[in-house]
DNA sequence: CTTTTTTTGATAATAGAATATCATTATCAT
DNA sequence: ATGATAATGATATTCTATTATCAAAAAAAG
């Protein structure tokens, strides 16, 4: 798979790297068309796709929402989002231990999650 | 809104009070199925929005996933989800401690969320 | 600059889950 | 048992997210 280098995937990388928190895809569109009004939303799924492979983004999947996606290679950390507006903000380190009663006989844990849910500060007021 | 005694509500909450692990709409059709041939998907639909908000079930939400569903009252605990197959099991207790690093300033946290990810005995095997 | 081939953007198409519709059936109060 | 009305089941519809299509534009190579 050949992969040319255009304004869109480098505005779209730019907005992914700048961000301090995962994007969804359309909050990828709308802040990479600031940068280049014409951009269209198949082309924000298409550079996902191939950034995806190419291991330049990782997924972040919250509950109910369409997944965002964070640039790889950041240390370990986790995420919370704001019941009311729907944002998705960046944790600091992680206090899973690795020990958790009640797992099923022979189910083998690869990855864990941890999600904290309330309102931000601007959600506060309702 | 007035809530009749019907053999489908019956068979539906049935299902979900004996299952050990949370189930998704589709899994409740199917083992319901078993005590009621006839009965339909939309029936689930409409039982589980009314036995949430009696306050008889609450969801389990898995990243890309469609919710589950299990009994309500059950102490505080979390879930595992097997990457394979999809089945979602209960764990016991809860490692988190209520403090975390990095939460915006601001952000007022309400509730919180632990999945580990792995693969179930069934599915090592691949 | 020209040619070749990939990428783009607009939009149609698809897929999956959940909801609405409505004639029929079942429940409940009398 | 009967009548009023809620619930059901089959299916159509809606909704939303994602993918496919294809002519036009852009990138890379010569």
């Amino acid at each position: 798979m050949i992969q040319r280098k255009t304004k869109q995937r480098q505005a779209i990388l730019q907005v992914v790297e700048a961000a301090r928190r995962p994007l969804s895809p359309v909050e990828i569109l709308q802040q990479a068309q600031h940068l280049l009004p014409a951009l269209g939303i198949a082309t924000v799924y298409r550079a996902l796709g191939t950034m995806l492979q190419e291991g330049l983004l990782v997924p972040v999947d919250i509950p109910g929402q369409s997944p965002r996606y964070e640039r790889a290679g950041l240390t370990h950390h986790h995420h919370c989002a704001c019941t009311g507006c729907g944002q998705v903000f960046e944790l600091e380190g992680c206090c899973y231990t690795g020990e958790s009663a009640g797992i099923p006989a022979g189910f083998k844990v690869e990855a864990h999650d941890v999600i904290l849910y309330g309102h931000c500060r601007s959600c506060q007021r309702r």
